[in-house]
DNA sequence: ATTCTAACA
DNA sequence: TGTTAGAA
């Protein structure tokens, strides 16, 4: 009851993928780029809380504006 | 069934 | 980016 929040809750690379539209190729690549850092659980597991969905919603958008991983790291990198 | 890593095209 | 192999 305490753990509530946005950034508590973990969802499955699948769960995220349907989510924000992209494939699970693309999610761990993101992550591979530096664009994001999932949680990992027992067997390796990348675990992504609704921070995380909206971060790749982010990226989605810029990739849509013309920007790659690495335009996106940028700003990321900046907003961190 | 779902996800993970690594590697190739 | 897609996909395959083998593994958990």
């Amino acid at each position: 009851m305490l753990d509530v929040g946005a950034d508590t809750p973990a969802y499955t690379i699948g769960v995220v993928a349907d989510m924000t539209g992209l494939t699970a190729r693309q999610i761990r690549y993101y992550e591979k780029a530096e664009l994001l850092k999932p949680v990992r659980t027992k067997g390796n597991q990348r675990l992504y809380c609704q921070k995380d969905i909206e971060r790749l919603v982010q990226i989605k958008k810029l990739l849509n504006k013309g920007l790659n991983a690495i335009g996106i790291k940028k700003i990321l990198d900046e907003q961190g």
